[in-house]
DNA sequence: TAAATTAGCTTACAGTTGTAAGCTCAAAGT
DNA sequence: ACTTTGAGCTTACAACTGTAAGCTAATTTA
């Protein structure tokens, strides 16, 4: 095995490692550098071989979970294209994206308000992404501004990733109502810019 | 001095120790006993005598944010009844609040998606009273379901704190855009409901 | 007035943390 | 074949954590 194949493969557990002791009691910020490369096999000093510090750590993770979100969107689309239905079926696949990936989502959630800008930045970024790509649909589906699709999409997604944050902590027989309730919200949404909209060009 | 009395002044030096001690880069994860109780000028262990452990000096600090909050619900409802504008009103209001209180409502707004389950359900429950009572304007206003008027307040809500996540981050001159913006997304809640729910009353 | 209570103190301990210094030894480079 | 590089190791240390044990002194109660 090469050298730098090693390098990345013991790399890839340090990040497997800190994916792993996530958890719903345990957030990134209470992570200790030692657990970590105790899971990982390694020594604590190893660590600094891969990373500067934790925080480093804690981007890449960030970085990993956008690019699950990014997969997550190229998955509703084709399921969009077959349904037809984007409302329902973009909460439908994201409420199975957070079931599936709970640790993922956790991490996107709290270092949305956590106490690194640098943390908080990226995950901004990220949602970002998701909400730009939401609004080009809503641009193709209802006719109006690139402003308002944006500010809707931006809506869309807060109340999405909201009940997604409130479905970690439900039964799994509590997500279609949680489902159902969302894209309501949603609807009320898409109707009140459509019409609202129409009247006042805002 | 009477011996409660005293006893109750150095309770809320350590209550107030710990929110002072919180910010935009420490969390209450973070805090330690012993800098809060350093603060607070007593022994690290007299803080026992207070308190059975940190958790339930936590879970003080959310009442006392949620204390805040019905304050905050109050001063609102003044402004509304003088100026006549529900959603205007409420947002600026609201973003006075974070402004002005931004420790508070950082310590809200973590602990919702927390590690601790005790902490993010007694913020839920705060939000929670917080929206009913949007939800019982809505119905003066604007007569609808009581189930509905709850599910469009919900979301109201989640709006508003994200936008008040994002001032938290935001130069003070963009507070007038911020709001701007969920004003209108709030519109549009409100008007979509409004003319959906006519439809089909779900 | 004597006894009981208790807020706050000091001291102490065991555990954990991040990380500096320097060694080993196998892969890569020349 | 010889040298250089570097991933991972061991050892070590200083800083900090929460909290147990027990004392002091002042208030409260009897």
């Amino acid at each position: 095995m090469s050298r730098a194949e090693q390098k990345e493969r013991t790399r890839q557990a340090i990040i497997n490692a800190a994916f792993s002791q996530l958890s719903a009691e345990k957030g990134f910020a209470s992570l200790s550098l030692r657990e970590v490369t105790r899971e990982a096999g390694i020594a604590p000093t190893s660590f600094y071989r891969h990373f500067a510090d934790m925080d480093e750590l804690g981007l890449t993770l960030v970085d990993e979970a956008g690019l699950m979100l990014r997969q997550l969107m190229r998955q509703a689309r084709l399921r969009i294209e077959k349904n037809g239905s984007v409302i329902n079926t973009s909460v439908q696949t994201f409420m199975e994206f957070v079931a599936d990936n709970s640790n993922v989502f956790r991490l996107l959630l709290r270092e949305r308000s956590g106490t690194s800008a640098a943390f908080r930045a990226a995950v901004a970024r990220e949602i970002q992404h998701f909400s730009a790509e939401l609004a080009h649909y809503l641009r193709k589906q209802t006719e109006c501004s690139a402003e308002q699709a944006q500010l809707q999409a931006e809506a869309m997604v807060t109340l999405v990733f909201h009940t997604g944050a409130d479905a970690l902590d439900a039964p799994k027989e509590q997500y279609a109502q949680l489902t159902r309730r969302t894209v309501l919200q949603l609807r009320w949404l898409a109707h009140g810019a459509a019409s609202y909209g129409r009247k006042s060009q805002a």
